[in-house]
DNA sequence: GATTATAATATTGTATACAATTTGGCACGA
DNA sequence: TCGTGCCAAATTGTATACAATATTATAATC
C-alpha cells in the first residue's frame, strides 16, 4: 500500500530495512502465493521462528496486513488469513470496474507517447504468448499491462487502491484456478481496448476496460463458486496459470 | 478501515477492547480534528503518556495509520502526520468522483424503499439547515447523506474505500476552511441528484453525484492552494464549518 | 570564521518478560 | 447421555529492557 509512496521518493538512500516492513512483504507474498491458505490460523510464535524475528515486528506486520484486508484479527483469539468469499470478490470487482474505467480514461489523457509505444509492445508480447500457449508468461504480461495503464493515469491514489484490490483478486484467481474458456475472449478484449488506446479515445478505452473487468469478474466468480479442482503440483509456490 | 468488517459480524459479544485498536481510533480522531496538524512529528513517548499506554500498542497503531495513509513512517526517524498536498487531494478526488458515481448507481439498484424514504428525510433536514444557516449541522448532515448513499450501494469494498478517502478529504477541508460561495451551489446539486434518486434513475444519479464530487473538488483544491485564513477560535476541536 | 570530524544525547527498532483472556478438558450433577 | 461449571494450558495483549540508528552539540582543523 505504501509502495507507491516509497517509489515516489526519488533518492532512497541505500537500504530500507526494518524487520516489520520486511515481515509485511514476506507475509503478503506468502498469502498471495497461497502458502498461507485463506482461513488458516496464523500462530505468532511459529511464524516468528520461521521468519527468524521476534513477536514485536511480526505483530506490527499483522496489523498492517489487517488494515489491507488480507488477514482478520480477532481480539485475544489470534489472526486468520482472510477467507476468499465470492460475495466479497464480487463487491471488489464492482469497484474494480470503476477503477479500470478511470485508469483507461486518465491514461489516454496523461500517458506519454513513449508509454503508449511501450504499451503496444507489451500487447504484442501478450498476443505472442497467447499464440504460443505460454500461460504463466501470458498471465504475468497481462498483469504488467494493466499495471502500466494504471501508472499512465498519473494518479497515486488510484494506483495504491488498484494495487490493493488487484492483490485480493489475484488470490481469488489462484484459488479458483479458472481460465480455460476465457483465454481467447480475454485476448480479444485486450485487442479492443488497445485499438481505443491507439486512437487516444479516453471514453471508449475506459468503457472497454471496465467491460473487460466485468467479464473477468463473471468468469472468476463462477469458477470460485464451483468446487476447485485438485491441483497436480505442490500446493505452495505454483505459478498461477489462468488467463486475465 | 475495518469498521465495515466488524459491522458485518452480526454477534459482536460485549466489548471490543484492545489498546492498540483504541489507539488507532484515538489517533485517527486527533489527526482528523486537526489536533495533530499535518507535517507535525509524532514522538512516541510523549503520545504514550498522553494516551496512558505503552509504546507497543501505540506503535502498532501508527503502523495501521500509515497503511491508511494518515501518517508517514520514516525508518529510524520517527513518524509524521501525513501532509495535505493539493496534488494528492486532487488525485484522491479523481478516484472519489468514480466512487460517488458507482455509489449512486448501485444505490438505485440495491437501496430499499425505506432507505430512499430515509434519504429523502435527511435531504429535507439538509435544506432546512441550509435555510437556517446552521453550517456545522448542515455539514454533518451532508456527510451522513453521502454515507447513507454509499451504504445503500450494498458494497463493503466500496464502503471501506470510500471511508478512507472521505477521511483524507475531510482533513483537507478543515484545513482549507473553504466554503462561502459554494454553499448554495452545493444544495442545488443535492436537489438535483435527489430528483434522480426519486426516479430511481441510476445512470443520472451516478452522473450527478460524480459531478457534485468534481465541483466540490475544484472548490476544495482552490481553497487549499490559497493561504488559509487564520482561525478565530481555538485551533483544536473546532467544528469544521464548510459546506459540501 | 567556516567546515568537518567526533562524541554525547535522544529517539526509534527489537527482544523478552509479564499479565490477561480464551480454549480445551475434566469432573460433577441433572 | 447431555449440560454446566471449573481448572489448566496455551495464546494473545501489554509493558519494559536492551540495541541500533539518527540528531545535535562540541571541538579541532583549514
Amino acid at each position: 500500500m505504501d509502495r507507491i509512496k516509497t517509489m515516489k521518493a526519488a533518492a532512497r538512500p541505500i537500504r530500507r530495512a526494518t524487520l516489520h516492513h520486511s515481515a509485511v512483504e514476506e507475509l503478503r507474498a506468502m498469502i498471495l502465493d497461497g502458502e498461507l491458505p485463506p482461513g488458516s490460523r496464523v500462530p505468532e510464535v511459529q511464524l516468528c521462528e520461521q521468519l527468524g524475528i521476534s513477536r514485536t515486528p511480526l505483530r506490527e506486520a499483522l496489523r498492517v496486513l489487517s488494515s489491507e484486508g488480507l488477514v482478520e484479527l480477532r481480539p485475544h483469539r489470534g489472526a486468520v488469513v482472510a477467507p476468499v468469499d465470492a460475495n466479497e470478490i464480487g463487491a471488489i470487482f464492482e469497484v474494480m470496474d470503476a477503477l479500470e474505467r478511470l485508469a483507461g480514461t486518465l491514461a489516454c489523457r496523461n500517458g506519454s507517447d513513449a508509454e503508449f509505444a511501450k504499451l503496444d509492445r507489451m500487447h504484442g508480447q501478450l498476443v505472442t504468448q497467447h499464440e504460443a500457449g505460454e500461460r504463466a508468461a501470458y498471465f504475468l504480461t497481462n498483469r504488467q499491462i494493466h499495471a502500466q495503464i494504471v501508472a499512465m493515469a498519473r494518479n497515486p491514489a488510484l494506483e495504491a487502491t488498484y494495487a490493493g484490490f488487484a492483490a485480493k483478486i489475484l488470490r481469488a484467481r489462484s484459488l479458483a484456478n479458472y481460465d480455460t474458456g476465457r483465454w481467447q475472449e480475454s485476448v480479444d478484449e485486450h485487442e479492443g481496448f488497445m485499438k481505443a488506446f491507439r486512437r487516444r479515445d479516453a471514453e471508449e478505452a475506459g468503457a472497454l476496460l471496465a467491460d473487460h473487468s466485468r467479464r473477468t469478474a463473471v468468469a472468476v466468480i463462477q469458477a470460485l463458486r464451483q468446487p476447485a479442482e485438485p491441483e497436480e503440483g505442490t500446493a505452495a509456490g505454483t505459478e498461477p496459470a489462468n488467463a486475465g
